[in-house]
DNA sequence: CACCATGTTCCTTG
DNA sequence: CCAAGGAACATGGT
């Protein structure tokens, strides 16, 4: 589920429904996504617990919790990996097949499940550290995006990726922006033009936002048990009630018409991910010929 | 069987 | 020391 819009929308759903529940058990079934924490330290941190608030930074979780002891806050971090998603579960229901850790409540449980285990549950607050800004908070301005990929000649789509350039920019939304910013995602990080810079950063903020306010409209189903939680985009589940639309304008569309200008949308690798982008409506490179500055290509 | 998948970290190479 | 590239992690879907 994971990029930043999916870890907004399970937060503000998650704030509601945790505020106020204590943990009375804590399950891990896989100990490996507790690390550097580790099975006995979270058990020991998190048994009687309250939960006090959920926050996310990036693509993290935050829950501040307060310890039933000594009343001191404790920040538990979760990350959902490539395929993690948490749910509800009623108390006393066998936990799904892929569960990494269940948090068990008076009435009920909050399931972490994913099948590839690439997810993390923990007490470690060190990753955190080396996020950069929030793509949709105040420090994510034009000035710093610029200065953040004038240092680098890697393809400006794999610097997007860096989650200290702007924490929370997945593969998925690193494309849909440069497809929204008409810049080929294989354009050096330092070749952009300032213009260029600007235009990045609108669509960044603009395919972020809009993603969580489409996601924030889908009703999130905690039923589990082969019913889908209706969360999210792309891998619509058949028969799941949603009338949305396709919200992604190049993601795995390699092959189909672009929405913009009917060419053909193409997927490529960089930095070993799949990317994908629509060479007929990119600006293109800005070409230095003697002297004169050319554009490779006319704007549809 | 082959290939692909929303992410991060670690190791190697230059 | 740093930047960049690739493997590893583990499982499921097509």
């Amino acid at each position: 589920m994971p990029e930043l819009p999916e870890v907004e929308v399970l937060v503000r759903a998650l704030r509601v429904s945790l505020r106020g529940k204590r943990i009375r058990d804590v399950r891990v079934q896989r100990p490996k996504v507790t690390r550097p924490t580790g099975p006995e330290r979270l058990r020991e941190a998190l048994l009687g617990a309250e939960f006090l608030g959920v926050t996310r930074r990036g693509k993290y979780l935050k829950f501040q919790l307060r310890a039933s002891r000594d009343a001191r806050r404790v920040w538990l971090i979760g990350h959902l990996g490539m395929t993690g998603r948490m749910v509800f579960r009623p108390r006393g229901e066998p936990l799904p097949k892929h569960t990494a850790v269940a948090l068990v409540f008076d009435d009920d449980s909050l399931v972490f499940e994913d099948p590839r285990y690439f997810g993390r549950l923990s007490l470690d607050t060190e990753p955190l550290a080396r996020l950069g800004p929030e793509p949709l908070g105040r420090d994510f301005t034009p000035g710093y995006l610029g200065d953040a990929l004038s240092r680098s000649s890697q393809p400006v789509k794999v610097r997007l990726l860096d989650q200290s350039v702007g924490a929370g920019v997945g593969n998925i939304y690193a494309s849909e922006a440069l497809f929204r910013a008409r810049i080929a995602p294989d354009r050096p990080a330092r070749g952009l033009e300032p213009a260029e810079v600007r235009a990045l950063w609108r669509a960044i903020r603009r395919v972020l936002r809009e993603a969580v306010a489409w996601g924030s409209t889908v009703p999130l189903d905690w039923a589990g048990a082969g019913a889908r939680d209706g969360l999210f985009y792309y891998g619509r589940a058949p028969g799941t009630p949603d009338d949305h639309e396709e919200r992604l304008r190049v993601y795995g569309r390699a092959g189909q018409a672009c929405l913009r200008c009917g060419g053909v949308i193409v997927r490529s690798v960089l930095g070993g991910r799949a990317t994908y982008s629509c060479p007929d409506c990119v600006l293109g490179p800005p070409q230095v010929a003697q002297g004169i500055m050319v554009s490779s290509k006319s704007p549809p």
